[in-house]
DNA sequence: CGTCCAGTCTATACAGACTGGACGGTGCAGTATT
């Protein structure tokens, strides 16, 4: 049994008390009537002291969670979130709640004196949700501050950002662990629309989490008819991208891979009539706010964007997700695509695919670090330990924004302990602690491949696209779907009767096996011929079951989890 | 790694083929400059 901050124990008068407290409370305030029986049970668990990892889709009532939850228990409420328009968002919504505590966003976008009132409030002794975005907490004042609080909840919201953006694009999001752990690991909710079972996992090791309970609800959205069109030429891809786009009815999306081919593709779309709006991180927010604001109000019935334009949309009758490229992962395709059709009415998902554009999203995945600055950071921190960011930034040379890249991988490779601002080195030589974080790095570049190497399978597989695609999430869909574009040609039924699983399954679902050369792994999907495997260390890998049979490559560790 | 674009070469020239280099996504925070 593990240690909680607060502990209440089921059966005990507090915690019933509590229980019904949380009907009323999402009545009363919130106005949900009744509350979902999932979320109901998932609050019952942060109720008792248990960690929960969410992964519900978008619409679900997710953020009741900890909004009911943190109403109920009082105290201050962290929520950490990625985009301050989010926090903005969600301080909003709880302003519209009747008799629930104060919300406030701490992020660089209020001035200091407001930000000093609002950190005054929460001092108070009054009860509160705190917004902030990871970087705020990479910051020792402010988690001082919060330490002092009675903090009895720790929210996670868009978690998946934890793995995706982790590593190099915001490191901060790899502090949030030890921060849970300073502030004495109250109750973790985590939370996502989107997540594999092995960007699950990752959440929980990340942030640390005490043997969460899973709540995930189902992938499958049958109303998306999914698509993948492929090419050879890039200019004959271009070319059926818009017209394919001009054909279809209603408001849609088009995914572009760079800034200017959006431009170009809204620029196109326009010349023939179409009311369409570009949209990346490349705008001026007031531009941004204006393709958002007539997407919404249908002024503008295509945006063609980055990845950029995502998370926070919340537009139901979307019609059409048409992606220009490939995505570097199906997690991230799944998420852009699933914004199509959450009114429930058809809509269609289409892929336009060339494996060229491959090169892109591996080009993103980055270069590997530089080995001597890894050096230099690794031997800074040794002969002075406990030196601050800036301060470590200084000595070494290195933009405090690359330092964050760097000091994860040294940590991720165990040659550097403790907290940010209490950095402690290993016994090791600079340049050997350089050399295994080289190694941790070039792990993690063979899981990325691994990643878009299954986006190229969905793309190139002549299964049945959803059987694809919810096996990746790990659900089963036992027949071909019938609605997508493998279906309609027949070749998903061919296939499944080619494949289909008969007999007894040496290697099923989710069973932790272990590869002799791939090390320890968890069975993702089995066919009658070739199972896939996530493996720990390489990813992802399918293998051929009569190969896996003849060498006796492969061993069953144990059952599912 | 692939695409785009400017500049150069070819060869008998006002076009087309090649070459080299630049560029490519997501947001926070905090500071400097109007």
């Amino acid at each position: 049994m593990t240690q909680r901050t607060r502990q209440i124990t089921p059966g005990s008068t507090g915690y019933g008390d509590l229980m019904s407290r949380i009907q009323d409370v999402a009545r009363d305030s919130f106005g949900w009537d009744p509350l979902r029986p999932r979320l109901a049970e998932a609050m019952e668990v942060l109720l008792a002291g248990g960690d929960v990892l969410a992964v519900m889709p978008t619409g679900y009532g997710k953020s009741s969670l900890y909004q009911v939850t943190g109403t109920v228990l009082g105290g201050v409420t962290i929520v950490v979130s990625p985009l301050i328009s989010l926090q903005e968002d969600q301080v909003r919504s709880l302003g519209e709640a009747t008799d629930v505590p104060r919300a406030f966003a701490i992020n660089s976008s209020a001035g200091q004196r407001e930000r000093e009132r609002d950190w005054e409030a929460l001092e108070s002794g009054e009860p509160g949700f705190a917004f902030l975005a990871p970087e705020q907490l990479a910051n020792p004042e402010v988690r001082e501050r919060l330490a002092a609080l009675p903090v009895s909840l720790f929210a996670v919201d868009e978690a998946h950002c934890v793995s995706s953006w982790g590593h190099d694009f915001r490191p901060d999001y790899l502090l949030l662990g030890g921060v849970i752990d300073e502030l004495g690991h109250p109750p973790v909710v985590a939370m996502t629309a989107t997540g594999a079972p092995p960007v699950r996992a990752e959440i929980a090791e990340r942030l640390g989490m005490r043997r969460p309970r899973l709540f995930a609800t189902g992938f499958d959205r049958p109303n998306l008819r999914l698509e993948v069109r492929r090419y050879e030429e890039d200019s004959e891809k271009r070319t059926a991208v818009v017209e394919h786009v001009r054909e279809l009815d209603g408001s849609g999306l088009v995914y572009t891979a760079t800034r200017k081919d959006a431009e170009l593709y809204a620029e196109q779309l326009e010349g023939d009539g179409v009311a369409a709006a570009a949209y990346h991180a490349g705008l001026k927010r007031a531009e941004r706010d204006d393709v958002y604001e007539r997407f919404m109000d249908d002024r503008a019935r295509v945006v063609t964007a980055t990845s950029a334009f995502g998370m926070g949309i919340d537009k139901h009758d979307v019609r059409f997700v048409v992606h220009a490229s490939v995505t570097d992962s199906l997690d991230s395709y799944y998420q852009e695509a699933g914004r199509a059709g959450r009114d429930g009415e058809p809509a269609v998902v289409t892929l336009h695919y060339r494996p060229e554009d491959f090169a892109l999203t591996k080009f993103f995945s980055g270069g590997g670090p530089d080995a001597d600055e890894l050096a230099r950071v690794f031997a800074a921190v040794k002969k002075e330990p406990g030196l601050s960011r800036s301060d470590l930034a200084k000595r070494t040379g290195i933009s405090v924004r690359s330092l964050g890249r760097l000091l994860g991988l040294l940590r991720d490779a165990r040659v550097l302990g403790g907290n940010d601002d209490e950095l402690t080195a290993e016994d090791v030589r600079p340049g050997e602690a350089a050399s295994r974080a080289v190694e941790e790095s070039e792990a993690r570049q063979r899981i990325e491949h691994s990643r878009s190497q299954l986006m190229q399978e969905y793309a190139e597989t002549g299964m049945c696209r959803r059987q694809f695609l919810l096996g990746y999430f790990g659900e089963e869909l036992p027949e071909p779907c019938g609605n997508c574009d493998t279906c309609a040609s027949g070749s998903a039924y061919r296939w499944a009767e080619e494949h289909d699983a008969a007999g007894e399954d040496p290697f099923p679902l989710a069973a932790r096996v272990s590869h002799e050369t791939w090390g320890a792994g968890v069975v993702m999907h089995t066919e009658r011929d070739r199972l896939t495997v996530f493996f720990d260390a390489a990813g992802y890998k399918v293998l051929s079951l009569a190969a896996v049979r003849e060498g006796g490559l492969l061993e069953v560790l144990g059952p599912a989890a």
